[in-house]
DNA sequence: TCTATATACGATTAAAATAGTCGTATATAG
DNA sequence: CTATATACGACTATTTTAATCGTATATAGA
């Protein structure tokens, strides 16, 4: 419960490589399994999504890898957290509307509060923050 | 990612339920499945954990049930999950040192930190604030 | 004392979410 | 050309969560 998922574990280790490597150098996948023991066509995927949107750039061929691209102080994780795993709430009735149970559920507004917080809490965090 | 479990949802709404009932009045699983839709021998599981755990009072027979037992001004809501879900974190490795990538691993140090907020925010909060 | 209605609890199964694999296509430096 | 890298959809495996089943125990009230 209340756990981020490998994917986004993943994604954090290889934006932490990637902002610590020489500046304008790239990083393979291979690279980055390799060292930090992660399946390599899994990291792939997950790079490849961040490529698609936009945070890192991606550079093709031999000698090729990623390279970040987006300014990291600008993004908070809550972004980055919806990027990659989409809607962030405690439960899914926020975004299911279809709750059977929605008119008679007693906790809604409390845990609504709740997440506001939890919300709030990775807003105010930038990516840099992490990886810096 | 980052959400609760039905197991601590269904145990909230009960909690409500029984908070909002008459005084010194008990609340039957059946009574608290019915109303909500929730699977009535799954709460029922759920509510023995409680009352092992002493958050309420069982009483058994014709016309027993549940009460409440605990003073839930006293009780986090960090304190409240834990009892139900285990230790409260984003990633397991804080709990299994058995983590193979923990020498390689960049991001422990930044995550440990989002964490322990994130245990702040759920200690500040008591479960009266989510029944009452 | 009998019976209906409750809680108690371990074992099992089902469903859903997450994690990981495979195959193939495309780009490009050398 | 060829070796090396990204791109991406389909598939499978694993793990976690949710739900069910069966049986035992307690007790109020007829």
């Amino acid at each position: 419960m209340l756990k981020i998922t490998r994917k986004v574990e993943y994604a954090l280790i290889a934006l932490r490589h990637m902002q610590q490597a020489p500046k304008h150098s790239v990083s393979s996948t291979t690279e980055i399994a390799t060292q930090y023991g992660i399946p390599q066509h899994l990291l792939a995927k997950i790079l490849q999504q961040m490529a698609r949107d936009s945070l890192i750039q991606a550079l093709k061929g031999p000698a090729g890898g990623y390279r970040i691209k987006a300014d990291l102080e600008k993004i908070s994780l809550k972004d980055f957290f919806e990027k990659l795993e989409g809607p962030l709430g405690l439960m899914d009735c926020y975004f299911n509307t279809d709750c059977l149970q929605m008119k008679s559920c007693n906790i809604l507004t409390p845990i609504q509060r709740i997440n506001q917080n939890m919300r709030d809490m990775f807003s105010k965090t930038t990516l840099m923050e992490i990886t810096q």
